[in-house]
DNA sequence: TGGATGTTCTGAAGCGCTTCAGTCACACTC
DNA sequence: GAGTGTGACTGAAGCGCTTCAGAACATCCA
């Protein structure tokens, strides 16, 4: 026998004296054929090292990969908050016998265009893409079906999201009922220049992401006008850095909102670095509730969104999307307040 | 034209007039045409809604998927480690135009067999599986190559590790030479079973996980014999239960060993639950050197290893495997100790 | 001017599988 | 014993592409 040569279907259908019809029921529809004659062509194939159809042809001939791919707007490893979403995309299409295939963003906001034209997909699930992102417009082309967590909006496309702007809502709420009235805001960049700094107002109307938007809106309905410090990316060291100057303003404001839990902890240590007591100096709350939170320094007040059922329901979204079911109303998940200590009364 | 059905390669040759041959090379081999049909081509196609080679067809035919598998031992959300080794996986691989495929494990230690069987993927790559994972049986049943990270050592397989013997023996030595005598180590899981809680000397020598033994041997090679307790996994509550126990006990531990950044983390809040203060009354040492060590309460000193790194490497081997490449030697990167502020001089 | 050399394009054979319309043999039923 | 199922298997078409050995024609140099 030919060891260098892979078997196949063929291999194991002559071996047993079958058709090579015979040999794909075996292993796809155990009921069209009888179990003794089952067994002998799986035991045979056992014995020829043949370990079962091979997937890319099966795509071929089925015309579907039975895979979802996942665009991120970004490298996975910057914000825990991806990895739990995706975490609980990746158990639910692998719990329907589906594979997934991963597309990190790069440096623009999403996957190289050539990655997803490439990519083994039947359906996509784009992850907090920029509006314009290149590689949307590959999905489309490509005649994919693409259901959006967070954003962009897009007419007519499977959603899921969460209440941004009552979440912001509850924070601020939460803030105001503290007997704050001097606050500062940390948000998620506005456009996609990249840009970090304090925000002019004429900038912010009109911003590019729906969830930095909604944010800033829940906020700014409830505390009306506030400093606005825009970074970039929800890291720490942009918090950071946004908190230690909105921190150094006269008055000083006695509450930080933070459109992440990321930049969250950024304030906080902005806060240790200019000898300021959380609670009792100034008022930290951050978003997401991310497991972190719970463990940091001090424990960190936040809003709370589903992550994990965030990527649950995406999974489910894409996979009825293969079923030829409609987009539907976008799914809104609820947001609630978590109450740790990083928020106190105002003294 | 039929709207429904989607364009084919033969589509857009028979509304340009040339054979499927010449469309193909349009798209794989523009030396192989004139660059005026090829235009052409590439305009039709447009016009026509054709996306480009359907990557399943273009799989079959070409005999391989361009794609990597990865499996992990465990959910993506659990420790921020795995993420960042997957970034510096899949960005390796993206950047010579192969894609990823996710497979997270489940309970037992790896990725459903079946899930593995299905993947489309020319190799896998395994990060820190368990030794007997079926998982890996499937990958060999397959004949895929394989790359491991850290474990399990297989014979005649490419790997990539790192010093773990060395790592642990740099925290240890600080602590002695900080004056420490008197330690507890947070180890991993010794074996299978799942067992959290001390370890009996007769369950240490021939633990089944590369990792847990070289980590533990690193150990006790500086520190002589010192009471040990295993976590089943690496989590922050598993570190902080194990570590109040450790603590507990008279005379008390002066430092903490631990297997990992996360167990560490648990560590120093089990410090905090009984009153202890870091670094005066305890010392704690971790392992990894993930970001969020340096924002730790106090920062934590760790053994640094390079995480991103090791993605990296495993991609490119496991790129190199698909040349047709040997196995060769592990490779092994290098650790070194970050010396913060969780580990002082005994008092 | 004629063989050698290129360039550009084509035909046809696969890649390894699924699936559908049958064929065949063997019970049943009345 | 004719009709009607039914269970078990097969033949062949096809999924959408790549690739390789040429064919057809133009170009070049001696």
């Amino acid at each position: 026998m030919d060891r260098h040569r892979k078997p196949t279907l063929d291999t194991v259908a002559s071996a047993v004296g079958v058709s090579r019809a015979t040999v794909s029921n075996a292993y796809n529809r155990p009921d069209q054929l009888s179990a003794a004659l089952r067994e002998r062509i799986l035991e045979t194939a056992a014995s020829l090292g043949y370990a079962g159809p091979d997937p890319v042809a099966r795509s071929l001939a089925t015309r579907h990969s039975a895979t979802v791919g996942v665009m991120l707007d970004r490298p996975l490893s910057s914000d825990p908050a991806v990895s739990i979403v995706l975490d609980g995309l990746a158990s639910t299409v692998d719990g329907h016998d589906h594979g997934l295939v991963l597309m990190p963003g790069g440096v623009d906001g999403g996957p190289r265009p050539e990655t997803v034209a490439r990519a083994q997909a039947d359906v996509v699930v784009a992850y907090s893409l920029p509006d314009h992102a290149p590689a949307l417009d590959v999905v489309r082309a490509r005649g994919l079906p693409l259901v959006v967590i967070d954003q962009p909006v897009l007419p007519d496309t499977a959603r899921v999201e969460v209440d941004d702007v009552g979440g912001a809502r509850l924070a601020a709420t939460h803030l105001r009922d503290l007997g704050h009235t001097r606050f500062g805001v940390l948000a998620f960049g506005l456009h996609r220049d990249g840009a970090t700094g304090p925000v002019p107002t004429d900038r912010l109307p009109d911003a590019a992401f729906r969830v930095t938007r909604d944010r800033l809106t829940g906020y700014l309905d409830v505390i009306g006008e506030a400093p606005v410090w825009e970074c970039a990316g929800s890291r720490r060291d942009l918090g950071r850095a946004g908190a230690r100057e909105l921190l150094s303003r006269t008055p000083r404001p006695t509450a930080l909102l933070c459109a992440s839990d990321e930049l969250a902890f950024g304030a906080l240590q902005a806060a240790r670095d200019l000898g300021l007591r959380v609670p009792t100096d100034v008022s930290v709350v951050g978003f997401d509730d991310v497991p972190e939170a719970g463990h940091a320094e001090p424990p960190l007040t936040t809003v709370r969104q589903p992550l994990a059922e965030k990527g649950r329901r995406a999974g489910e979204l894409a996979l009825r999307l293969l079923t030829g079911a409609r987009p539907g109303e976008p799914a809104r998940l609820p947001v609630s307040l978590v109450d740790r200590h990083s928020a106190g009364v105002l003294t």
